[in-house]
DNA sequence: AAAACGGGCAACCGCTCCCCG
DNA sequence: TCGGGGAGCGGTTGCCCGTTT
């Protein structure tokens, strides 16, 4: 690691970097055995160990503390809180943290840049150009009329009285939704017969989902109605749900919203043919509703789709 | 089989806050 | 009231490992 040691001076000021070994490890719970989780920079006045004081207290935070949740994935509910204090919050990762016990704040900052780098591969992906294959011409951003994140009301604001008391979590004004999946008439009339079928059908879809009032949001999985999400669709969520997702992944002002061909993005939820989905008489497999927004989120989830196609592809 | 890539995670850095003398 | 030091917090980096090509 770093800090060569040249003379005593040195040594004595040599800090001590990178891995813990579990030598240190020791040494760091049995000063906390004895002191408490305080006092972390007399760790290294005392002699005890090579690290500074904020070093000592990271790894009793993160690693060391009892009851932290290491390497569990978040659950689906941990998630949920995550996604709607980070909305109400912001980036207050500690505080977020506090919410939920087992976690650290490291851990809420990972889970979060994890989420946010994943959601940018995915749009950044559907808006390459055109390559080999040419299925199902996915609307783009230009193709949608309006486009608004959707809202969140925080309990703290004035909420539709609809809400349901025992939630707790964000929901989303129906309208923004409708705004978000409108497609212009214009897209169905360009794609093959199938294809409008298949477009139908998300739209059926669609047209169910915001059927409802307002939709508790840890009730979209499951449509007031008795339509279930499959998976698939459920992973729209993460998408929708993305308080700041328009303008944190896409690099457009939000004036510029429906109105940008050089920003083709895709949305996620318009498949092609021939994958699994969601017809009007399917049934609905809940053993496949995830567990967690992302645990299902398979890799190939949008590999199927393109990105809009050139006109001589339609 | 190996290189490239991406995700997850641990740890560091710099800044801010807060407490105490 | 102010300054210094410790603690806390958020951002960033780098490593490791699994997966994909």
């Amino acid at each position: 690691m770093s800090g060569k040691m040249h003379g005593k001076k040195e040594q004595e000021e040599y800090i001590r970097k990178g891995p813990w070994k579990a030598e240190e490890d020791e040494m760091l719970l049995n000063h906390v055995k004895k002191y408490g989780p305080r006092d972390w920079s007399s760790i290294r006045s005392k002699g005890l160990l090579q690290r500074t004081g904020k070093s000592c207290r990271l790894r009793w935070v993160n690693k060391l503390r009892p009851n932290l949740k290491n390497g569990c994935k978040f659950s689906l509910e941990e998630e949920r809180v995550v996604i709607e204090l980070q909305a109400q919050l912001g980036n207050r990762w500690a505080k977020i943290a506090s919410y939920l016990p087992g976690r650290t704040d490291n851990d809420v900052k990972n889970f979060w840049s994890s989420r946010q780098k994943r959601l940018a591969r995915i749009l950044q992906t559907s808006a390459t150009p055109k390559s080999q294959k040419n299925k199902t011409r996915v609307p783009s951003l230009h193709d949608v009329p309006i486009l608004q994140p959707p809202k969140f009301s925080s309990p703290s604001e004035g909420e539709p009285s609809s809400k349901p008391q025992s939630c707790s979590l964000p929901y989303i004004d129906n309208s923004e939704v409708i705004k978000m999946v409108s497609l212009p008439d214009l897209i169905k009339s360009e794609l093959p017969s199938s294809d409008t079928i298949h477009v139908e059908q998300e739209f059926t879809l669609f047209e169910n989902y915001k059927s409802t009032e307002q939709i508790a949001f840890p009730q979209i999985p499951e449509l007031q109605n008795g339509l279930t999400f499959s998976m698939e669709n459920q992973d729209l969520l993460p998408t929708i749900d993305e308080p700041c997702f328009i303008e944190e992944l896409c690099p457009l002002d939000a004036s510029e919203f429906g109105i940008g061909p050089q920003h083709p993005i895709g949305f996620p939820f318009f498949q092609p043919p021939g994958s699994c989905r969601l017809g009007t008489g399917d049934a609905i497999d809940n053993s496949k509703i995830s567990d967690s927004f992302f645990d299902d989120f398979p890799v190939d989830m949008f590999d199927h789709m393109d990105p809009p196609a050139s006109p001589s592809n339609l």
